[in-house]
RNA sequence: GGGAGAGUUCCCGAGCGGCCAAAGGGGGCAGACUGUAAAUCUGUUGUCGACGACUUCAGUGGUUCGAAUCCACUCUCUCCCA
């Protein structure tokens, strides 16, 4: 990357759990600042699936230029590789129009690969090779790949959870694919030089039952925009592996199938929902260069003003530093 | 009014004399996370001064060396006949 001799772009990352209240933060800051938003979120990425994911408003996107939102059919794959040259580009770009980068959303793995926790090599398509490994999963057991892959490369024991279908899947894909051992390839990943220089701020709740609270109203909201019918459609069409993940759809499907009341299939959408939830606070809460702004700190000056404050401050240091 | 059955830990649910603080699932809580990540996986979950002790299986009282498990009565619920 000839970018390293150059300066770092800065960016503000803000994260948080879902319905933490990232979008609007994001858009506030983005009119503060003079930014632009690339989304970090592996759903809102899809065309027509707009209100299980949350997406901006017309407003919102009309009032701030957002970047990677409802730009690829649910029928297309996606990855965090892809997200990864998707937002570099769009970074390069929203920079050398001399904008702030913002960087909002809640797919904890797709920001901290962008802004540099990890690189991707190139690697050829995993496609048929994935195909074949999850017939074999299914017929021989974990087990056996667990077997295979201990033998082609003993050290991977420590370093990744035998016990994760998908763990093991990948390091055997990488080993077929690239011949290279999972172990000495994922040692390189990390040697990564980002040409960014990020700001994260997290959204936190003191109190978790507020968050929880949100969450339930979100959903209730989002069904009187009409959630049972996009579901419907989405289900009429057929979807890539990646966009059949989507929280708000799956859980709606045993009410489609006639086996669940849809009371209790929209109780188990709220519980998915808290469960990924608490995932990304998880997430993000090992992060420790990340400024926590807590929603329900009482007496604080509103989120907005704490946040622009942060970024406004982080910016000048940098143009100090640069000059 | 008569008959059949059921009440188990936050919830559902197994247990049917000792190996039971009680399977399993859900939920809660905590954690992991290197090309599927809104995915996937792990741990934990009665109380305490905790390699032991204490209080739990609707209630009360029994039988027994010993009960969530057996008996009696009481309460609640479900179903069937009236």
């Amino acid at each position: 990357m000839d970018m390293l001799t150059d300066k770092k772009i800065p960016v503000i990352a803000v994260v948080g759990p879902t319905a933490s209240g990232k979008t609007v933060l994001a858009v506030s800051l983005a009119k503060a600042l003079d930014g632009e938003v690339i989304s970090a979120d592996s759903m809102q990425i899809y065309r027509g699936m707009d209100i299980a994911t949350a997406k901006p408003t017309v407003d919102e996107m009309q009032s701030v230029r957002h970047h990677l939102i409802d730009f690829l059919p649910p029928t297309e794959e996606y990855s965090v590789k892809r997200f990864c040259d998707d937002a570099f580009a769009a970074a390069k770009d929203i920079a050398s129009r001399g904008k702030t980068v913002i960087v909002a959303g809640g797919t904890g793995l797709y920001v901290d690969a962008l802004l540099g926790r990890l690189s991707f090599e190139e690697e050829p398509d995993h496609t048929e090779v994935r195909a074949e490994l999850q017939a074999r999963l299914r017929e021989e057991g974990r087990d056996a790949l667990v077997k295979e892959l201990l033998d082609a490369d003993p050290a991977l024991a420590d370093e990744i959870d035998l016990q994760n279908d998908r763990r093991v899947l990948r390091a055997l894909e990488i080993w077929r694919l690239t011949g290279e051992k999972p172990s000495v390839r994922r040692g390189r990943a990390f040697e990564n030089d980002t040409p960014f220089d990020p700001l994260y701020l997290g959204l936190f709740f003191r109190d978790r039952q507020l968050l929880y609270d949100r969450i339930s109203k979100r959903v209730d909201l989002m069904l009187e925009a009409g959630l049972v019918e996009e579901a419907r459609a989405f289900y009429r069409d057929s979807a890539s592996s990646t966009a059949v993940a989507a929280i708000g759809y799956k859980e709606l499907k045993p009410y489609f199938d006639g086996q669940l009341p849809l009371a209790d299939a929209v109780e188990n959408l709220k519980t998915a929902t808290r469960h990924y939830a608490k995932r990304q606070l998880t997430w993000f809460g090992r992060n420790d260069t990340l400024v926590r702004l807590y929603a329900d700190d009482p007496g604080a000056p509103p989120l907005s003003e704490r946040a622009i404050n942060a970024a406004r401050e982080f910016l000048l240091k940098r143009r100090l530093a640069d000059a």
